[in-house]
DNA sequence: CGGGAATAGTTGAGATCTCAACTAAGTTGG
DNA sequence: CCAACTTAGTTGAGATCTCAACTATTCCCG
């Protein structure tokens, strides 16, 4: 039995995991009617200059399949909110550009977006918490993305 | 827009969440040829006196939708890995109880489960930051759980 | 140059998850 | 005592995600 430290963190983490993934797609689907994964990919496009993409660099900066991320886009492109352009210097290359509609989209969900989920779920946090969560976060996922690259 | 400390915490958190669940079902699935929510499901049958509790009480515990507990019940019982008892005293009341094919499966499973995720995604944190990770998550899931209380 | 390797993306099947509608069983107030 | 309400769980449809197999294009080296 390892009720050690990093037994207790693990399933705190855990735990939270579970219910932040919940709550972001709860938000999501009820402010904008799409999961919340996918309107990240919306947003990671409108703060993109141009408001496009290659296929394969979104799915890398998105950290998604490049299965995943077609099927993501089949599906938002059904909706509207984006297009596949194909690329003129290599025929291989989708861009995936972010249409009107989906601009509007995200002008219109992201100030809530940006700040219900965000705001309840930090709010018990202090100023130094909230530090502190920034380093630990980042440290996990650079500890995870370098065993990956084995 | 607000590069305030808030966002840059929220966004670490929400990719180390994303990189987490992935992690997790990874090495869940390889091990034990299952996601990882439904090796949970197992662990904490595991770990219950009697190996068995209510459905609804199962559910509760780990955060589940009664739907989403029946479809995992519906299928580890396929699998052989639990099995459903009707209660006697109140007849709505199913009881799920782990069989002795799950338990092999925690057993041989869980030594490794326990120990590489969580040994590779904390293996850059201090002592200390362990400690923070726990009063962290802890309080990011009471503030939203006081929120769907609502 | 040419053919194999690498890269980009798609497809379809199968699994899981959500949501809403539903059945069944127990509880309770008038 | 019984109709309305609550609780427990199921069901099926639809959506998303994973995985493996596949096509198309480009790169690279002998």
């Amino acid at each position: 039995m390892d009720e050690q430290p990093e037994a207790r963190a693990w399933r705190s983490l855990v735990t939270a995991v579970l219910v932040l993934e919940e709550a972001l797609d709860r938000q999501s689907q009820r402010d904008g009617g799409l999961p919340h994964a996918y309107f990240s990919l919306l947003v990671f496009l409108y703060e993109t200059p141009g408001h496009r993409l290659p296929a394969s660099e979104l799915a890398a900066r998105l950290r998604h399949s490049p299965s995943r991320l077609t099927h993501a886009v089949t599906s938002m492109e059904k909706s509207g909110w984006l297009a596949r352009e194909r690329s003129a210097t290599d025929r291989r290359v989708q861009i995936v550009a972010l249409t009107e509609a989906g601009s509007r989209l995200v002008r219109r969900v992201s100030p809530r977006q940006a700040t219900e989920v965000r705001a309840v779920a930090l709010s018990r946090l202090s100023p130094q918490q909230v530090g502190q969560l920034e380093e630990i976060s980042t440290a996990i996922v650079a500890a995870l993305d370098e065993r990956d690259a084995d």
